[in-house]
RNA sequence: GCGAGAGUGGCGGAACUGGUAGACGCGCUGGAUUUAGGAUCCAGUCCCUCACGGGGUGGGGGUUCAAGUCCCCCCUUUCGCACCA
């Protein structure tokens, strides 16, 4: 509590703060529409996990969100800003366990903790359409997604070698392995065959990246990770003959104009085209050793071992298509067995790490293609690849072609001779989404000894998930374990089933909740069309960078799949997404548990307030950048709102003025004119400022104007009073409660966020009188005030008389004279 | 290694389409008030120089009357990808 000796004004956030939670509580302030009818505003923040603490990350996107709900609901628009709960998910399951609670104890548990907190934060959340992922009445639609998924055989079974976390002992996508480590425990990930569920995302790829064309309030490098991530690449399959079997071997290049310099083959040593090839004695012994030992090398040995590379020689040859060349067959663990093939052609003369293969084991190197026409490769001085794209040589019809057509022609020969095709290839794979785990949406199938496996009825979900204290992580899925939830029938032919028996990723869940927040308690369906149609797509959506490849790719997948079965009308969920940057400790440390150095603004709110805390976080920096917190960011705007701002309302002269009138000058005196004019520059730069999330220049403008302005000199009532009102209004989407108490003190009827967002007097954005930089030769010199659009002639006039521009152009020849209007003058002199 | 972003006072950071660099705040210095501390108010605060003036936005070049802003090279740093054939 803020001493105030000596003044009638008192800031008692706490009282404050309660009495107008409750009142915008009982008031239904945030309660959105069924249906907008005018013009809506869809603000989403990415949902939370329930870890049971709200940490400084959430508070700053949870404020940038509410600032640009509060303000685009004081512009008159429909808001719908939700809040739910990722709920599902490994760490419940571990917290759980060390804690020998159940996961839904624990969670929700969690839920009402972090719920209570966030309610406190003020942000204008409508709770009543809170999402729980967890819930069946949620996880029941998640099913009935999967089971949309499956029908379009978009969601289907396979045998594959996965990623395995031993700790967690579970499988993890793609996504979730980082350096070959799990991403939540940081366990070196192993390779185990298994058959699992997989989300048939590649079939989106191309749309995936096309229409991020259409988004161009996306953050570029968002787009660009995606791009890389889904990581298209033209090329060629060109179908090489395994020279003892005759069995076809197909590759993918990006490169087929270098087809005349492939001197061996290489092939993954997972590849089971290894199995078919019948090696003899010895090379069989080397090549199975080898295999082993590749197997055995964990996923970042592979990695990090960058540059070495090795391999074992199968005795086997194969024959390039193209001139009947033989050419030596080789396993070598730096070809990737997911992608393309598992096999590749190697051409060293022209790719690197070809070129450190065929170096290491002697292997021949052969020079297609020259840089140009007149430059040539000297193989005997080369000590990498050229990968260039450059002119092809030594590869007979095709000499003397380049680049992106030498590509087409080779390319279009074997397409018409039968044994080669211009492809397409890429690097995302399809979603693995089954999960081990207890604690997890089940995958709403029942395998049929005589069917296979049979999507639930979808009048029979929710496929409950059992209550059982039998979930600790053994390697296969704990559900596997009750016998009760695994005996059923077969919806197909009646007989004995059983259902499946693992869960979903947690990222499933949230490929669609931001549909469901439309509509929540919706029984018959996931949400309602037209409902759906009215506020989707999302206006704003504000989170963090860490899920620009992983939940930023799923949601899109999951919209367009819902838009191709008729769900959805929009091909993007989201319009705008924006990235706040990181909350560090003031050392520049990522806040977490282990170090201790987590600053929670729980305790910051309570000794500072809410608004304060708030009002301290916009201003510290703008909000796509990393905030080093320390609370010293508090002190000046603390003093800034005790000391000036707050104050306002007591100068209020409740004069009732007409908030959209505008004023001429000779309403006014010199010092009423200008602040009038600041006023107005001020709405101005604040509107647009937090149109763009900069609050940090929007919280400057207030400070500047509120300290310009001094109410004794104002001798108009209205002109004073609007000026304090509509500053309450500027600060109201940073400061609610802070803004809510000034209006009541103002005797303002009604919630400021119900009060119209101020308009600028387009006449009254420019002071009358401005000042010219006069310079030299580029170099500031002076400076003069003239009133604003003078004439060149004028301004020059006064600029050449100004004693120092004088003493800098005294005997010289005047060259050039540049006169940029209300801005300066620049005097070129030799 | 590849790709993208960033580099501005002691600190956080301003600066719209090239046009007075350092807004706003912290900190610091001086002054007023106070028994004192705290708080508050006023003034100052990029660097060198008594001043005139000069230098200055990571470094070096360039374009321009004019560059933090545009172009080229380099350094540092953050993030992403990392044998994708």
């Amino acid at each position: 509590m803020q001493k105030t000796e000596g003044k009638t004004l008192r800031y008692d956030f706490k009282e404050i703060e309660r009495r107008w939670q409750e009142t915008w509580e009982k008031n239904g302030l945030y309660r959105a529409v069924e249906k907008p009818d005018g013009e809506k505003f869809y603000m989403l923040v990415m949902f939370a996990y329930p870890s049971g603490d709200i940490h400084m990350g959430h508070f700053r996107n949870y404020i940038v969100g509410d600032a640009v709900a509060r303000y685009n609901m004081m512009l008159g628009k429909d808001i719908l800003h939700p809040f739910g709960w990722d709920a599902f998910g490994l760490p419940a399951e571990r917290a759980a366990i060390q804690r020998k609670l159940h996961p839904q104890d624990w969670t929700y548990n969690n839920i009402k903790v972090s719920r209570e907190t966030l309610q406190k934060v003020g942000v204008s959340f409508d709770w009543s359409r809170e999402v729980i992922s967890c819930s069946p009445d949620y996880y029941k639609w998640t099913q009935w997604m999967f089971i949309q998924l499956f029908r379009k055989g978009l969601a289907y079974r396979k045998s594959g070698l996965v990623n395995w976390c031993p700790e967690d002992k579970t499988v993890l996508a793609n996504e979730q392995v980082v350096d070959g480590k799990c991403e939540r425990c940081h366990t070196p990930v192993v390779k185990r065959e298994l058959t699992q569920w997989y989300f048939k995302i590649t079939e989106y790829a191309d749309r995936l990246i096309d229409d991020l064309d259409t988004l161009p309030n996306w953050p570029d490098n968002v787009k660009t990770m995606q791009k890389e991530w889904i990581g298209r690449s033209h090329g060629a399959e060109i179908d090489f003959i395994i020279k003892d079997t005759g069995e076809k071997l197909p590759i993918f290049t990006t490169r087929p104009d270098t087809i005349y310099g492939v001197t061996f083959m290489a092939i993954a040593p997972e590849s089971p085209l290894i199995d078919r090839l019948n090696l003899d004695g010895d090379y069989k012994k080397q090549v199975n050793e080898y295999r082993k030992k590749a197997q055995m090398r964990s996923e970042i040995d592979r990695v990090s071992a960058t540059g070495e590379k090795d391999g074992v020689f199968t005795g086997k040859y194969a024959i390039n298509p193209y001139n009947g060349d033989e050419i030596q067959l080789w396993v070598a663990d730096y070809v990737l067995a997911g992608y393309g093939t598992g096999a590749v052609m190697a051409v060293p003369a022209h790719d690197s790490r070809d070129f450190l293969f065929a170096k290491k084991y002697d292997i021949p190197i052969k020079v297609v293609i020259h840089p140009d026409h007149v430059t040539a490769l000297d193989l005997s001085t080369m000590d990498d690849a050229y990968t260039e794209y450059g002119v092809m040589v030594n590869s007979d019809q095709f000499n003397g072609l380049e680049g992106e057509e030498a590509i087409k022609e080779v390319t279009d020969f074997a397409e018409r001779k039968g044994f080669g095709r211009h492809k397409i290839n890429y690097k995302l794979r399809d979603w693995l989404i089954s999960r081990q785990r207890y604690w997890g949406a089940p995958i709403p199938i029942i395998h049929c000894p005589k069917c296979g496996p049979v999507a639930v009825l979808e009048s029979e979900l929710p496929v409950l998930l059992p209550k059982t204290d039998n979930f600790e992580p053994k390697g296969r899925s704990p559900l596997a374990d009750v016998p009760e939830f695994m005996r059923t029938k077969c919806p197909n032919c009646g007989g004995e089933a059983e259902r499946d028996p693992d869960t979903m990723d947690t990222f499933v869940c949230s490929s669609w909740y931001f549909l469901r927040y439309i509509d929540p308690k919706n029984d018959c369906a996931p949400f309602d069309k037209k409902k759906v149609k009215a506020w989707m797509p999302i206006d704003l959506y504000v989170g963090g960078i860490t899920h620009a490849t992983g939940h930023l790719i799923y949601f899109r997948f999951f919209q367009k799949f819902l838009k191709d079965i008729g769900w959805v009308d929009d091909d993007e969920p989201a319009t705008v997404l924006f990235n706040h940057g990181m909350v560090m400790d003031s050392k520049g440390e990522v806040m977490s548990k282990s170090k201790g150095n987590v600053v929670s603004p729980i305790s910051l709110m309570e000794e500072r307030g809410v608004d304060m805390s708030r009002l301290g976080m916009f201003f510290t920096a703008p909000t796509e950048r990393e905030v080093l917190w320390s609370d010293e960011v508090i002190v000046g705007i603390e003093k800034f709102i005790l000391n000036r701002f707050f104050p306002m309302a007591e100068r209020f002269r409740d004069s009732k003025p007409d908030l959209k009138r505008y004023f001429n000058q000779s309403d006014f005196d010199d010092y009423e004119w200008n602040m009038y004019i600041k006023l107005n520059q001020t709405i101005k730069r604040v509107s647009e400022d937090i149109t763009r999330l900069q609050f940090n220049t929007v919280i400057a403008a207030l400070m500047e104007l509120s300290r310009d302005f001094d109410s004794n000199k104002i001798k108009n009532d209205h002109l004073n009073d609007g000026l304090i009102l509509k500053s309450i209004q500027m600060i109201a989407p940073l400061a609610p409660h802070l803004a809510e108490e000034m209006w009541l003190k103002c005797n303002q009827n009604g919630s400021v966020f119900t009060s119209h967002w101020p308009e600028y007097d387009p006449n009254a954005v420019q002071f009358d009188m401005v000042k010219i930089a006069l310079q030299v030769n580029g170099r500031l010199r002076g400076e003069i005030e003239v009133s604003r659009d003078s004439s060149q002639e004028d301004v020059l006039a006064i600029a050449r008389k100004h004693n120092r521009v004088k003493a800098h152009i005294e005997d010289k020849k005047i060259i050039k004279e540049i006169y940029i209007k209300n801005r300066l003058v620049n005097i070129v002199a030799k």
